[in-house]
DNA sequence: AATATCACG
DNA sequence: ACGTACGTGATATTT
């Protein structure tokens, strides 16, 4: 008597899919967690069950599942997704190596099959267990030769039935169980069953009266509403039963001999597991076979460079010269101290035999070493590669060296290839793109270096980094040109990081007088303020504590909560609004609010980071934002205040150099824009073409009146509108912020897409292909993976779709940008001006510009920005000068 | 470390 | 029945 597990292939595999997430990619980007999770499960059930033989079914044609085993999907809205179909094929070949049999047939699902093939065995007296997520098969159960395993979610939990099993999970036989499921119906496969039947009356009914038959014989001995249900719906049901019982003549013919499991091809196995990146699944499956399979390239690839620690600038000059010869790029590790002055270069180059040098201190300083350095990193030379070359650039400029020549910067390489990991650190790259790994002891270190306790030495970890940036660099380059990626990474992103690090070398200049009194003023008003709320609520409170406001307000004052929070019921500027006419007090707080706001964030913020030169350096990171934007840090210059008057002042503390003054130019409306252009929707288009006031002429659509005649409330719905649109709003979020009823913000969102139909498509188009290819793609390449998009959780799901629609936007709002910043970069350059970039905010920049340069500098800007993507609408660009960042706006 | 709030595009 | 606009970063409070 043999034991044979049965598998639903592809119950298994979506099941998996959904229960992993889809960012489990191989370096390559290939997605693997269906096949991961079906191939663990399949490894697990041999383990567990020791069977004699193994055989996978699967349905075919494959689109056309009738059931379905997660509430979520459904099949007549949802088409399967791209990122699995392509899974399928992979799952079939692991069982190909694995000399599985996988079985389909036209005509019959997978479900058919397995009972075909268990009644089979059950009649030549052979065990069955058959494994799926599909309840269908619990018909089949038949002790004490065929049971179930049920994967209830996910891809570890399940459970083996036999027919008490059945009986104990559903109250019926598994005989039964068709009739009973017909009744019952399955809301989670489409199916319904008579109304007011639940799983208990289904399961009384059945195994009062046996079955369909009796059931409706006796309807009449039912309660008025049941026998009402049960004779309406009679017919339903026993069609019902017709398709659930499944069926056990599909021609599939058993061969015992090939079902038999053990017989692995070992090298194809290997060759398939590392291309898939398997290693722990190959190990795995090495213990289960017993037999030594082929050893795979597995994750320990040891990485080896001998480290000499230069001792003078002729030895530097004496290695350095061949590698030069060689004309490949250097790989370079350092290290720099707070004032990003370097303290020591680690030089690597590229051919195989790893030599790292390590250059320290004073040594940097050298003549000679700086020349055939410059060679490396000038513009134009043989080149090098890096980690993080927006910081070692700023090193490279103290020594006199311009870092032009980088070739790759691994960080940065590593934010296009996958922008939404949030990390990139040389060990996690190497990891990913190498599968590799190394640890400091096996960077062996010779010649003069003296290692004396090398944990932690921070010249041997330089040397490991320029290695492993060696052995990471041209792969990446490879992922780079294989996902055409090329011009972004060459023309835009490499561009960008210089010239981002000298607008953090430069910084901006603050009026530390200005903001002294301004920080002062606004302690003073925080003080009076706190003041006239402690006597308006009765006693003395922190102000700041969310925990004790919520007390004061909605325990002590009895006010009206208006939303809540995880934590309770929400203080926000946007609730006491809803209730500023039940007690004077919130007009107050609201008050408060903004000047502790502009007090501790700016006030105090901004003088703790100002330099001794009294300008500010902030940080602005290349690989932070997701859809491709920049972020500033320490501090943030993307947050000064505008809005408000008050917050505004703080834009009069923002100066220039002496003898310049700020320029400010932006584009207008640059994320509407952009929609006009990828919606290609014919009226907004001529909207921005004819110039006039875009929200007004908007709102002239959408409120079907003349342009003239537009009322400011009109005006201000209209923008609303379009810019919640970028953001994949819905009409309940419009209401909320215009404060109307759900129902008319649902009118006017209808009305603007009468008016401009093609965003509507645009929208619902972008959601539909990014489900299909898995990531979000701006007309320049730049992608955003997005594994969400197939989340099982719903809500997960709808802010994955929201995402979706606004990436490609703010994404190529922020191409477009970043393209103009380094155009008026170079063209500076070029004109040899002494005006230079201080800052950027989004679709802003800001330059310190000299009288002498003004005009130049002024038509040069606007036309690298108006000229930096050639859109279906004008790119306008709004420029104004002045001696302040508030006085410089238009 | 997590939460709430709020500043900007 | 539920939740409800994208993307950032800083501050203060609470756990």
């Amino acid at each position: 008597m043999a034991k044979v597990i049965l598998l639903d292939g592809n119950s298994l595999t979506y099941r998996a899919f959904f229960a992993l997430p889809t960012d489990m990619t191989t370096a390559s980007g290939q997605v693997t967690n269906a096949v991961f999770g079906f191939t663990s499960m399949l490894l697990n059930l041999i383990k567990d069950q020791e069977p004699d033989g193994v055989i996978v079914a699967f349905d075919r044609p494959e689109p056309t599942f009738r059931h379905e085993m997660l509430p979520e999907y459904k099949a007549q809205r949802d088409p399967t997704p791209e990122l699995l179909i392509e899974q399928f094929e992979v799952v079939r070949e692991i069982l190909k190596v694995l000399n599985i049999p996988a079985v389909d047939l036209v005509g019959f699902e997978a479900d058919d099959v397995l009972a075909t093939l268990a009644t089979e065995l059950a009649d030549d007296g052979d065990e069955a267990i058959i494994v799926t997520g599909d309840r269908d098969i619990y018909q089949m159960v038949r002790d004490p030769f065929i049971k179930v395993l049920y994967n209830r979610r996910g891809v570890s939990d399940y459970a083996l039935y036999d027919e008490a099993g059945i009986l104990e999970r559903t109250g019926v036989t598994p005989q039964l169980y068709p009739q009973y499921a017909a009744l019952r119906g399955d809301p989670s496969d489409n199916l319904p069953g008579v109304p007011g039947v639940g799983e208990k009356t289904a399961a009384k009914l059945i195994n009062a009266y046996g079955g369909l038959d009796g059931i409706f014989e006796h309807a009449d001995d039912q309660t008025p509403k049941l026998r009402q249900n049960l004779t309406e719906f009679e017919e339903r049901a026993r069609r019902n039963v017709d398709a659930m019982v499944l069926r056990t003549d599909a021609p599939v013919v058993l061969d015992k001999d090939a079902m038999v499991w053990g017989s692995v091809d070992g090298k194809e196995a290997q060759r398939l597991f590392e291309s898939l990146e398997f290693n722990s699944l190959y190990e795995r499956l090495s213990e289960l076979v017993g037999d030594a399979l082929p050893e795979i390239n597995s994750e320990t690839n040891v990485l080896e460079a001998e480290v000499l620690k230069a001792t003078s600038a002729s030895q530097c000059v004496e290695m350095l010269t061949p590698m030069a010869a060689t004309g490949e790029p250097l790989s370079l590790g350092w290290i720099a101290d707070d004032d990003g002055s370097l303290l020591a270069l680690a030089v690597l180059g590229n051919a195989e035999t790893a030599e790292a040098l390590v250059i320290e201190g004073q040594l940097l300083q050298e003549p000679e070493l700086l020349e055939i350095l410059g060679n490396f990193t000038r513009h134009g030379g043989i080149g090098f590669d890096t980690h993080n070359a927006k910081e070692l650039s700023r090193g490279l400029r103290q020594l006199g060296l311009v870092g032009d020549g980088l070739r790759v910067d691994t960080a940065i390489a590593g934010y296009l290839l996958d922008p939404t990991r949030g990390r990139f650190v040389l060990d996690d790259l190497l990891m990913r793109y190498c599968r590799s790994e190394i640890v400091r002891d096996e960077v062996t270190a010779v010649g003069q270096l003296d290692l004396g306790g090398d944990e932690g030495d921070p010249f041997v970890d330089i040397a490991r980094d320029a290695l492993v940036v060696s052995r990471l660099a041209p792969v990446m380059l490879d992922l780079i040109e294989e996902r055409s990626m090329t011009w972004l990474y060459e023309e835009l992103e490499r561009p960008l990081i210089s010239v981002l690090s000298r607008m953090e070398d430069v910084g901006v200049g603050v009026d530390v007088k200005e903001l002294t009194r301004m920080r002062d003023h606004l302690v003073a008003e925080v003080q009076r303020l706190e003041t006239a709320i402690h006597e308006l609520a009765g006693r003395e409170f922190n102000v700041n504590s969310t925990k004790q406001l919520r007390e004061i307000l909605f325990d002590e004052l009895g006010l009206t909560p208006q939303k809540k929070t995880k934590t309770g019921y929400s203080t926000d500027a946007a609730s006491l609004e809803k209730i500023r006419d039940q007690h004077e007090v919130i007009d107050l707080l609201l008050e408060y609010r903004e000047v502790e706001k502009l007090r501790s964030t700016y006030g105090q913020g901004l003088l703790e980071v100002t330099d001794k030169d009294e300008r500010i350096r902030a940080t602005f990171n290349q690989t932070v934002a997701r859809t491709g934007r920049l972020s500033s840090e320490d501090p943030n210059l993307h947050n000064i205040p505008v809005r408000t008057s008050l917050g505004r002042e703080f834009r009069k503390a923002f100066i220039p150099a002496d003898g310049s003054e700020f320029l400010v130019a932006d584009y207008n409306q640059i994320e509407l824009r952009v929609i006009a252009h990828l919606a290609e929707d014919p009226g907004l288009i001529q909207a921005f073409e004819s110039g006039e006031d875009i929200h007004n002429a908007t709102a002239a659509s959408v409120f079907d009146v003349d342009p003239g005649a537009v009322t400011f409330e009109q005006r201000s719905r209209a923008k609303m509108v379009s810019y919640g649109l970028a953001y994949g709003m819905e009409a309940y979020g419009l209401g909320q912020r215009l404060g109307v009823e759900t129902s008319e913000a649902s009118e006017i969102l209808e009305a603007y897409f009468v008016a401009f139909p093609a965003v509507r498509s645009f929208m619902d188009e972008i959601v539909k292909r990014t489900k299909e290819i898995g990531y979000t793609e701006t007309i320049f390449g730049r992608r955003r993976p997005m594994p969400d998009l197939v989340a099982s959780n719903f809500r997960v799901r709808q802010a994955a779709e929201r995402q979706a629609m606004n990436a490609p936007i703010q994404g190529l709002a922020a191409d477009i940008f970043k393209i103009a910043l380094v155009a008026i970069d170079r063209s500076l350059t070029e004109m040899e001006a002494q005006s230079r970039l201080v800052l950027q905010v989004h679709d802003e920049v800001i330059l310190e510009v000299y009288p002498d340069e003004y005009d130049d500098v002024k038509e040069m800007t606007i036309g690298c920005m108006s000229g930096a993507a050639d859109l279906l609408v004008p790119l306008e660009v709004n420029l104004a000068t002045g001696p302040t960042w508030a006085e410089a706006k238009a």
